[in-house]
DNA sequence: TCATCTCCATACTCCATAGTACGGTGACCA
DNA sequence: TGGTCACCGTACTATGGAGTATGGAGATGA
């Protein structure tokens, strides 16, 4: 009965992962640390070098954990797909703002990791070929599909680096700068 | 004559400072490491804690030295400044890719450091009130000058985040990246 | 009942880097 | 020529976090 050893073994392991992957959106790559996660998880690091390796195998878990929450997003982007275009860019937005912490990690950690970076780019890819296809059906060349979805994606993260200015910037600026990405 | 005397000492003060800079370009503020500073200048942690009270001062020197070269590099666009508003707001552009180990490097700072972020925020302020400025010349209203302004540089600072894909963008990506900015 | 296996606690080591204590050297000055 | 001082080398301590060695508790099956 292997399965039944298998099955709680993964259980701990998941609950291990789970907690670093909440961490690492609150607090960046740096704040998985092994010792608070085992206290935040009410026990020690005897737990985790048992389910793990070292570090470096949980976080190489944390980039696949990631890399599946963002295939499902992309799939419920493509299965909740309105016949308005504009609709649903307008829901890539308001997505990119509910995963912003996760997202803001990866990329950050993206700057000094190289597996992170890769995982990163994959995922751009699927999101920049999903967006550049809805800019095609407002009737915009491939190429310049493929260069305005480089521009939104870059804004959107931008974001995280670059605060709003403290002067009025009017009503949804939000949807104005999609508007303005989408000016011809 | 404890001129001479404070002249020989901000010297070597801002050799250290110098090489610190260097460093924090190009491998971040993490690689601010002292004692591998000591080695580069040929000398030993002894030299830096006579020179700082701790890696502290070190850090919030650099700040300083940034926030100077910043504003500089403000005055000459400033003083530089050609009848084409377009030329101009593609030599801040030129600019943003020439400062850009340094700007990466100041922005990926302030996302764990509080007067890291105020510096940059500080700074920012200024060089968006150019650039609305700019866009004013182009008769954009002051609230879409702001608008536009927070737009371009987010997708300067995101390309520090999100690389280009692997499909074609056609000849000068950044030229058209700033007309699509431009349309209305 | 005892033998084994999973899971974890305890108590270490190891390493990198910041920071300190103190002594030495060379220049300059009275 | 002896004294002072700026400047730096040497050798330490301190700290935080990763990783290890080992034993023990509890379940489970023969």
């Amino acid at each position: 009965m292997t399965v039944t050893v298998t099955v709680t073994q993964r259980q701990t392991r998941v609950a291990w992962i789970e907690a670093a992957y909440r961490e690492l959106a609150r607090a960046g790559e740096r704040g998985v640390a092994i010792t608070a996660l085992a206290a935040r998880l009410g026990v020690t690091k005897g737990s985790f070098y048992w389910h793990f390796k070292d570090r470096t195998e949980l976080l190489r878990a944390l980039l696949d954990r990631w890399a599946h929450e963002r295939t499902d997003e992309m799939l419920r982007m493509s299965l909740g797909s309105t016949g308005d275009t504009r609709e649903r860019l307008r829901r890539i937005q308001a997505l990119g703002r509910e995963v912003a912490p996760i997202d803001r990690a990866m990329r950050l950690w993206a700057q000094h990791d190289k597996d992170a970076a890769e995982a990163v780019r994959q995922a751009d890819r699927a999101l920049l070929a999903h967006i550049a296809a809805c800019l095609e059906e407002l009737d915009f060349t491939p190429e310049e599909s493929r260069l305005r979805a480089l521009l939104m994606l870059r804004t959107w993260a931008g974001g995280y680096l670059v605060q709003g200015p403290p002067g009025d910037l009017g009503p949804d600026p939000d949807a104005r700068m999609l508007e303005i990405l989408l000016a011809r």
